[in-house]
RNA sequence: GGUGCCGUAGCCAAGUGGUAAGGCAGAGGUCUGCAAAACCUCGAUUCGGCGGUUCGAAUCCGCCCGGCACCUCCA
């Protein structure tokens, strides 16, 4: 079987062919940086590098491009109220989106084009669009894409552009375009703008691109005319990712993105994310509240990408543990004495179920990245691997079968990364080091108790242990221990 | 008003015509000095409601109820 991925442009799952065999363009629309991100969007961007990890393991040599958006209405304005370059005022917020990549182990993209260094690029696009007759400048000296030359029109989101229009904003529109539908590529410049260097010069005068010319410009530049994937979140496909068909398939006459994924919105407790109800969390929040990275992530990939996501604290609970399951086992295997040797008694059984979960995850994948299901193949992995490791007892595992399970795991942990982020949360070494000293000597002390048949004793270490945090686990092989949160 | 999505066990969530994955929580069991962990077993005779199509529907169609999203710059 063969990747399939549902695409927006025929609301169709489509398998998957790229333009170049083996090599793969990808594009996904990043943040505005005006604002910290909230978990909301980095749901999005947990989507976008998760399907670029799947491409990877999947063979393909993919080249995936997140951009972002550093100059637009709410970043001048708020350079502007901060008294600000708008440079020195957008930075701050790119470093934290990639700080917060950092935190929920999303590995990120290959370049980080911004917007304002790729000006050139998009004066290019509008004059080819202006010789084309698609654009227009207004008596307002801003420039518009025209809609009523572009046939295609609305083909992504399915929208209609001969249907009348409706609703107030319309009459709120403070510029002077030929038709209410028409947008804008290029805007011309306002005194303010200039305060805090958002103005760039163009043969048809002076001011700042539109929010989609951006990404067109960005995208082409970095892929090419015609690439294979553009994601970003729903709310983009209208009009934000429309208007960049229009505008680049109008100037180019190719097709722009072949692709169009869309993740869907993540809810919190039921409801819809909003500043203006207070119900918006940044990962910051969430961290500051306990809840672990890798629970987040265990979270995300338990619905599918275009379900809306209900994140809510049982949710976040249950993956902790889920996590923690998954890792205990993981750790397990990898600590299980092994043999060079499997004895005559025994069948070695790991490789089998190892190749099945790998497959099931796989198969699952394959299928328009369906997490869900490629999550209970993982714990399939989990329950036989336990199973397995349980009938051993004090038995080892030859290192073959140990390996087969644990390559398993490292698969489809390279997709998941729920294993690599739980590592890295993990207390730091130093404190562990010391840790582990003295729960070792409390462990020597206990093992005297138990022996001497001294419960008491035995029981009270324990409970000294757990005051600290200390789980003790006695397992045929001696006592284990491990810090819970 | 237009377009589209969703409603599956206590919670999260797959499944889109062939007789309900998985995770968490819960109950019982094995193991244990007691635990913990792990494993085993159990849980929706049923998929918002009512009709219809079909040999057969959670899956298709209709209506209704409930929730949500987008409709000019919000991931």
């Amino acid at each position: 079987m063969s990747l399939h991925l549902f695409n927006t442009l025929t609301r169709r799952r489509e398998e998957f062919v790229p333009l170049d065999e083996g090599r793969v363009g990808m594009y996904c629309c990043g943040p505005t940086t005006y604002a910290d991100p909230h978990i909301g969007n980095m749901r999005t961007f947990f989507f976008a590098d998760l399907l670029h990890r799947y491409l990877e393991l999947r063979g393909f040599d993919v080249k995936f491009v997140m951009n972002l958006t550093d100059v637009d209405d709410k970043t001048i304005r708020g350079a502007i109220r901060d008294g600000i370059a708008l440079g020195e005022y957008t930075e701050p917020f790119a470093t934290r989106l990639f700080e917060n990549f950092a935190r929920l182990g999303i590995e990120g993209a290959d370049e980080y084009p911004r917007a304002t260094d790729y000006i050139a690029q998009m004066i290019a696009l509008i004059d080819r669009l202006i010789e084309g007759g698609l654009a227009y400048q207004a008596a307002d000296g801003s420039v518009y894409f025209d809609i009523s030359e572009y046939p295609g029109y609305g083909k992504l989101s399915k929208t209609d552009p001969t249907r009348a229009r409706r609703g107030a904003r319309v009459a709120a529109d403070e510029y002077d375009k030929g038709d209410v539908r028409d947008f804008a590529l290029w805007k011309a410049a306002k005194p303010e703008d200039a305060k805090v260097g958002a103005v760039w010069e163009t043969p048809w005068g002076s001011g700042r691109p539109g929010w989609h010319i951006e990404c067109s410009a960005m995208s082409m530049s970095e892929l090419g005319e015609t690439f294979d994937i553009h994601c970003g979140g729903v709310d983009l496909i209208f009009p934000h990712h429309e208007d960049e068909i229009a505008q680049s398939e109008g100037a180019t006459a190719k097709p722009f993105a072949r692709y169009w994924l869309h993740g869907e919105f993540l809810q919190l407790q039921g409801e819809k994310m909003a500043k203006s109800t207070g119900n918006l969390f940044t990962l910051e929040d969430l961290l500051e509240r306990g809840v672990k990275a890798s629970s987040i992530r265990h979270t995300f990939l338990t619905a599918h990408y275009r379900s809306k996501l209900n994140f809510t604290w049982q949710a976040l609970d249950a993956s902790a543990e889920a996590v923690r399951r998954l890792r205990a086992c993981y750790v397990r295997l990898r600590e299980h004495p092994t043999s060079r040797h499997a004895r005559a008694d025994d069948t070695p059984r790991l490789h089998e179920v190892a190749a099945r979960s790998l497959a099931a995850f796989t198969r699952a994948m394959d299928d328009d990245l369906n997490t869900s299901v490629a999550l209970s193949a993982l714990f399939e992995l989990v329950t036989e691997t336990n199973a397995r490791l349980d009938d051993l007892c004090t038995i080892g595992i030859t290192e073959a079968e140990a390996e087969a399970a644990r390559s398993a795991f490292d698969r489809i942990d390279g997709v998941f990364g729920l294993l690599a982020l739980a590592e890295r949360e993990q207390d730091d070494p130093v404190d562990q080091q010391r840790l582990a000293a003295w729960v070792e000597q409390r462990l020597v002390e206990r093992a005297d108790a138990r022996s001497a048949r001294d419960f008491t004793r035995a029981d009270r270490i324990r409970d000294e242990l757990a005051t600290r945090g200390v789980v003790v686990e006695d397992t045929p092989t001696g006592p284990r221990w491990s810090v819970q949160p």
